[in-house]
DNA sequence: TGCATATTCTACAATGTGTAGAATATAATA
DNA sequence: TATTATATTCTACACATTGTAGAATATGCA
């Protein structure tokens, strides 16, 4: 059994480094490319110079399957563990968490500053984000015309 | 001196417990409404039933002076402290923070809850944003043209 | 049965936050 | 100036998270 996932982000960071530790997100990078592994097989994909003991390996997995990132299971003599969610599965859960608790901090701070982000970083993304809108608009629309009609 | 502020954000918390402790929050809300304060002023402004030591309150408040919240000075026999951010800075400043912190962990995914977060919660903010969007998509064309003009 | 390998237990370090007692400093006043 | 009331500093403990690993124990296979 494992609890629900959650995790603190940390904006002056990158990447997956935004809610995993070091040891953390080393660990998931080689789960998602390689699938279920042991903890010598996640040793085995570490680069040479990563000095880092079994040990500190398995207290880890074993402390992200209390989290909730990870599944284990004996397969013959060792554990074998499983990220929870995929890549994709991931990143889509911890940005709808911070997007919905930045959201209710500050709403109307945070559309500013998206757009702001939107418009220096990938300009060309607005385009798609308008559309975006324009559906939802729409399917607004539409609701509100079948609500008024139920009325 | 103080340095720039740094914080985590807690998706799984709310308002200012998103990023505050708290005992911080509550020295901060003190702070925001009655101004420049001293320990004592705060140690006031808590409700009774809030069993607090005096040299609690005074461990936390210069621990946020070192983090860059507030800011510290002498005023006849003791200090008094004062938020170096007003509260609405201090959202401005969190939120611009983690909207780009989760942009740059996965801009589509931010984008796609981010609007969906709009349209089940506030769908009326969805009119504001769009414009939002509108006139940066102005203003880049004006600057494509502007910038053509040069070329 | 014994060896190689894996796990568990325990523990320490660093950081962040809540908490407070004891010792010390300081200002105001008698 | 000496005393007193008040404020600050120092130190320390608790809990949570993450990185780290040694020692003891368990386990599976030859």
């Amino acid at each position: 059994m494992s609890k629900a996932l959650k995790f603190n982000f940390n904006p002056f960071k990158e990447g997956l480094n935004h809610v995993l530790g070091t040891l953390e997100k080393d660990i998931m990078e080689v789960l998602w490319k390689r699938g279920e592994s042991s903890v010598k097989d996640i040793l085995d994909k570490f680069p040479a110079d990563r000095n880092i003991s079994y040990s500190a390996v398995i207290t880890v997995t074993n402390r992200m399957t209390k989290k909730g990132l990870l599944e284990k299971r004996k397969l013959g003599k060792a554990y074998f563990y499983k990220p929870i969610y995929t890549r994709e599965q991931f990143f889509e859960f911890v940005s709808k968490k911070v997007v919905e608790g930045v959201s209710e901090f500050s709403l109307k701070s945070a559309m500013v500053h998206f757009v702001d982000y939107m418009s220096q970083m990938d300009p060309d993304k607005i385009e798609y984000f308008s559309k975006l809108i324009e559906s939802k608009r729409q399917s607004f629309s539409k609701n509100y015309v079948e609500n008024a009609k139920k009325t």
